[in-house]
Order: C-alpha cells, then sequence, then structure tokens
RNA sequence: GCCGCGGUAGUAUAGCCAGGCCAAGUAUGCGGGCCUUUCGAGCCCGUGACCCGGGUUCAAAUCCCGGCCGCGGCACCA
C-alpha cells in the first residue's frame, strides 16, 4: 500500500537467524523428541542455554516434543535447591523456550528400581559389595572383584537388602557389567546405584523416603529410553557417558539415541561455573545469585543483555563439538544494536564538577529546553528541561569534560548551547554563554559534552562489574530518569547503557551497568 | 590410569564432516567518512588471519601423517 513506510521498518536490520543442520536420522523416527535435563541444584548460565536452546528448537523445527527433566539423584554432593526448580523454568521462559513435557527425576525412583532389578535378572549388573578403593584395585588389574559373578537371584537379593536400608553409605553399590578389559579403567563395571543416607543428606522433594539413588548414568540413560527420546544434545564433557549407558542399553535391548556432543560456551571476564559462583557467593555479603559478575541466566538479565542477543549468540556459534568463548565486546555489541534503537537518552554526569554560565539569555528558547528522548524514535516522547530564571545557570559536568573545558577553554553542552572558560578553581568554574549555535561549535572544534541542570537533577547509582570487582558508580542525572519504570534500558549520554532497578523516592535511582 | 577436543586477523569466532564458488564470512578493535540529538551510540567505507613440517590431489583452511602449543572430561557429581 505504502510501500515507502515500510522500508524504515525493512531497513532495522534484518537479524538473520542461522539456519540449524539437518538431525541425524531423523526418518528413524515417527517423531521428534529432545530434551533439556539440568540438575536443579543451581540457576542456568549461558553454557547450559546451548543445549536448551538447541534441543528446543530442534524439536520445534521437526514439530517434534522438547522435554524437561530434572536431574536431582544426589541429595548429597549436587544437593538439589528448592527454588532452583522453578528458577530454570523462569529463565527457560525469558528464553523463549516452552517445553511439552516435565518430569523430575527424584519423584521416578520406582521406575529406576524396575529397571535396575530387570538388568540385574538379565545378568547385565550386579550388586558389590567392596569397598570404594578395593574396587578401584581390581579394576586397575583387570580382574573381577569376587561379588560379580555372583548369581542374578543373590544380586536381586542384596538389591532388596540395600533398599531396606540393611546397609550404609559405601556398603554397597549397584554396578554395571562392562568389559574388564576395557582400556578406559572409568568405563569399566561403574556404579549405577548407590546409596546415600537421606537422614542426614535429606532430599528437598522427597526428604529421607529413598536411600538408594541412581547415578547421573543410569537415570539419564533409564530416562531417556523411557521417555521415547530420540536426539541428545548435550556438553561433550558427557561424551564418556554414552558409552557408559550404552552397555545398560545393550544388556536390555534398547536402542541408544542419536547423540550430539556440544563444546562448552564460556563468556568472557564472566564466572560462569557454579562451584566458582558459589565461592563467591559464599565470600560476599552482597553477592547474589543474580550478581551482574555472573553468567547466570539471571544475571544477565539484570544486566539488560536482551534474550534475543542470548539466542543469537548461540545460534552463531552453532551445533558443534568446539569450544566457544564469547567475548563480552561481542555480546554488548549485539545487544547495542538491538537496545539503541528502542532506548531513551538521558543525561547523567559522574564525578560532577559545577559550572556557573553567565550570559544565558532570558528568553524562554534558551531557558527552557524540549529534548526527545531519541532522535530518531519519536514514540519515546521528548522531556522538558527548565534552567530557570536566574542571572547564572548552573550546571554539572563531569570531571574528565571540565578537564576538556581547562584545556581548551571552551565547550559545547549538549543540547544547549556553547561556553568559554571564565575562571575555575578545584571543582568549580565560572563560564560565560557563547551562543547556542552548534554551527559555532562546529567550527571552533568544540567538544561536545552531557551536563545534568544544578537546579534539578536525581542522583544515580549505578552497580558496574569490573572483572571480579563491583563497584559502584556514583553520579547526578537528569531528574527525568526517575521517571521511567524499574526495568528499562537506557542509553546515558557518552557514557553507555544501563538498565534501571529501582527508582526511590524519586530523587535517588538504582541501574545496572550493561555496556557502553 | 584412560578418553576427547582445538590451534583462522590485536581480540572473539564462521568456514573444515560432503576439497574448487575462500585472493576466507561475522563481530569487536583500529583508521577515515556520515548523522542539525550535537554523542564514547548509530550508519557507511577501509584495515587485518588459515600453528609448523611433510603427504594425497589438477586443486587443501578443508583430507592423511608427524611435531609443537593450548584446553576439557571420566573413575559410587550431574
Amino acid at each position: 500500500m505504502f510501500p515507502e513506510l515500510f522500508e524504515g521498518v525493512r531497513e532495522a536490520r534484518p537479524v538473520e537467524e542461522r539456519a540449524l543442520p539437518p538431525l541425524p536420522n531423523v526418518e528413524k523416527y515417527r517423531v521428534v523428541r529432545t530434551r533439556f535435563a539440568p540438575n536443579p541444584d543451581f540457576y542456568i548460565h549461558l553454557g547450559n542455554a546451548r543445549p536448551a536452546l538447541l534441543s528446543y528448537e530442534y524439536a520445534r523445527e521437526y514439530r517434534g516434543v522438547f522435554i524437561l527433566r530434572f536431574e536431582d539423584t544426589d541429595p548429597r554432593i549436587k544437593r538439589p535447591l528448592p527454588e532452583a526448580y522453578e528458577a530454570i523454568k523462569e529463565d527457560l521462559r525469558w528464553l523463549g523456550i516452552s517445553w511439552d513435557e516435565e518430569y523430575v527425576q527424584s519423584l521416578r525412583m520406582e521406575l529406576y528400581y524396575g529397571v535396575a532389578r530387570e538388568l540385574i535378572a538379565r545378568g547385565g549388573a550386579y550388586v558389590d559389595l567392596c569397598r570404594r578403593e578395593e574396587f578401584r584395585k581390581f579394576k586397575l588389574e583387570r580382574r573381577e572383584c569376587p561379588h560379580r559373578n555372583r548369581s542374578p537371584e543373590e544380586s536381586l537379593e542384596l538389591f532388596d537388602r540395600m533398599l531396606s536400608g540393611y546397609f550404609e553409605e559405601g556398603e554397597a553399590v549397584v554396578r554395571v557389567k562392562t568389559d574388564l578389559a576395557l582400556s578406559d579403567p572409568s568405563l569399566i563395571d561403574w556404579v549405577a546405584l548407590r546409596i546415600v543416607d537421606t537422614s542426614k543428606h535429606p532430599h528437598p522433594l522427597t526428604g529421607d523416603r529413598y536411600i538408594v539413588w541412581p547415578t547421573y548414568n543410569f537415570a539419564a540413560g533409564v530416562d531417556d529410553r523411557l521417555t521415547g527420546v530420540t536426539h541428545i544434545l548435550r556438553g561433550k564433557e558427557h561424551a564418556v557417558n554414552t558409552l557408559k549407558q550404552l552397555y545398560v542399553y545393550r544388556a536390555l535391548g534398547w536402542e541408544y539415541p542419536e547423540v550430539i556432543n556440544l563444546g562448552r560456551l564460556k563468556l568472557e571476564g564472566m564466572i560462569l561455573s557454579k562451584s566458582k559462583i558459589k565461592e563467591v557467593l559464599g565470600r560476599s555479603r552482597r553477592a547474589e545469585v543474580d550478581d551482574p559478575r555472573f553468567g547466570t541466566l539471571r544475571a544477565l538479565r539484570r544486566r539488560g543483555i536482551l534474550p534475543e542477543v542470548v539466542r543469537e549468540i548461540i545460534m552463531e556459534v552453532g551445533v558443534k563439538g568446539t569450544d566457544a568463548t564469547i567475548s563480552w565486546e561481542n555480546v554488548a555489541s549485539l545487544n547495542r544494536r538491538r537496545a539503541d534503537p528502542v532506548a531513551p537518552r538521558v543525561m547523567a554526569v559522574f564525578d560532577p564538577v559545577r559550572v556557573s554560565i553567565r550570559d544565558v539569555p532570558k528568553d524562554p528558547s534558551a531557558r527552557v529546553l524540549r529534548l526527545d528522548y531519541h532522535p530518531s524514535n519519536a514514540s519515546l516522547g521528548s522531556r522538558t528541561i527548565d534552567l530557570g530564571q536566574e542571572d547564572v545557570v548552573e550546571v554539572f559536568i563531569s570531571r574528565e569534560d571540565f578537564g576538556l573545558l581547562k584545556e581548551r577553554g571552551a565547550l559545547r553542552l549538549l543540547e544547549f548551547c556553547n561556553i568559554s572558560l571564565e575562571s575555575e578553581r578545584e571543582g568549580y568554574a565560572e563560564a560565560r554563554f557563547t551562543g547556542t549555535e552548534l554551527e559555532h561549535a562546529r567550527r571552533a572544534g568544540l567538544r561536545i559534552v552531557q551536563w545534568v541542570p544544578v537546579r534539578s537533577y536525581v542522583r544515580l547509582e549505578v552497580l558496574k562489574p569490573e572483572g571480579l570487582k563491583l563497584r559502584t558508580l556514583r553520579g547526578i542525572a537528569e531528574d527525568s530518569l526517575a521517571r521511567f519504570q524499574p526495568g528499562t534500558l537506557v542509553q546515558l549520554v557518552r557514557v553507555g547503557f544501563v538498565k534501571l532497578e529501582e527508582v526511590l523516592e524519586r530523587r535517588r535511582v538504582k541501574a545496572v551497568y550493561a555496556h557502553d
């Protein structure tokens, strides 16, 4: 109809999403079923988002089913965090991921017991009563331990005893029979179920109801089969696990799903690993799980990183086994691209210095400024800065720009006027109005700097991560900043993008630094 | 003890499986230009790289062998 009206929109920036390579052997399956299986012992981070998003995208592309499964079968070492179940779902939703089915492993224990019995009955597993170190010796010498050749019946009986609470932690485990000749000792007769004393380490969901717990490999392997998963996308650190699970599948006559191992995703300068985050959390009173120094999805969200950017990064890195370190500069750049057209622009000054300007004409055109929040996005509206009728107009500029003023003797205050320095002493300057024309400023080569009127401003605190340090920048900003809702991404002119967190009694604003 | 992965511009990466369309793509950085919101933002142009050695081939960043360097994983965590 009016094609020209759509020009701008189309040119806005065609963010093309990279197409996913085809999944292997889809024709073998009626429907593609993928899954994401986090351990709810902590919040998920950018690295977890990779398999999550790719699994989801594949399910969608093939019109299949995407499964969310909580792997919470270690009440002792990786004890689930009660709030993590919900938090993970929230983070996934934020990323635009939805799931068709949801499972919680700690609620499926009887299923694992059943499969374990079947496996033992078929001679594919046995109950081992060796102490850990004892077994290790046998294994390294490629000898079988004394319990290995027990009859299935005997093992089954011992398994029931395990379940009844007869054994203590470490006294009995169920081992999957593999091949003693395996060159990789870590594969040999791996543990499928072990005892965890839940009276001492209660599970947040099931308390002390169960004392025999499946290991990751057993539970994951069984569940992938039981829930009909056809394609597994997971970190390449799981490559060995596939080999382990294969023994269970073979013993039970199951066919193993297709597996794609993904490389790790790191975020430059940010803490991703759970253990490191927990370390910082334990050390610092201030830190929260969404501390902007962390690479958790919550932290990225808090910093104003848009979910589309996280998606874009993951799709860009693609489906492969190579690790990738995402540079923060890149994240910032992608985010800026999307934020710039929609972020209102406001002036703020850090480390402020006061400047008194005389000779500013008293007519309204010079004293009452109407400024748009964005040069090209009119929908963001505008605000008015009223400089009053005093003889001198007082503004704050940053100490850095104050240095420029001293050096060059003149400056242009962004969208206001040109000034020249009359006198200065530490932290204060007197200047003279020399006109409002931008052309003059340009010809004179004046630097154009942001400023805040002394007459009306808000205090601004910006939380800024610098490496592992967290700094709080204190400054002042135009009072109009307080009119935005918390959560708004704002561009502080010549400073960077900031996400508003709190607006306190209209005179104080707290924000988190997103990026330049 | 054992298993696996990677080395592409200053930085981070794509391409490698299916060799030629790669005198190597993207982002950032850097240099220049543009924008009457004036900017450290944005837009445009430019700059710059296939770890080393050998082999296969008409043809190799891509395949094979060796070397050097870096990284990750497993063994009753997930």
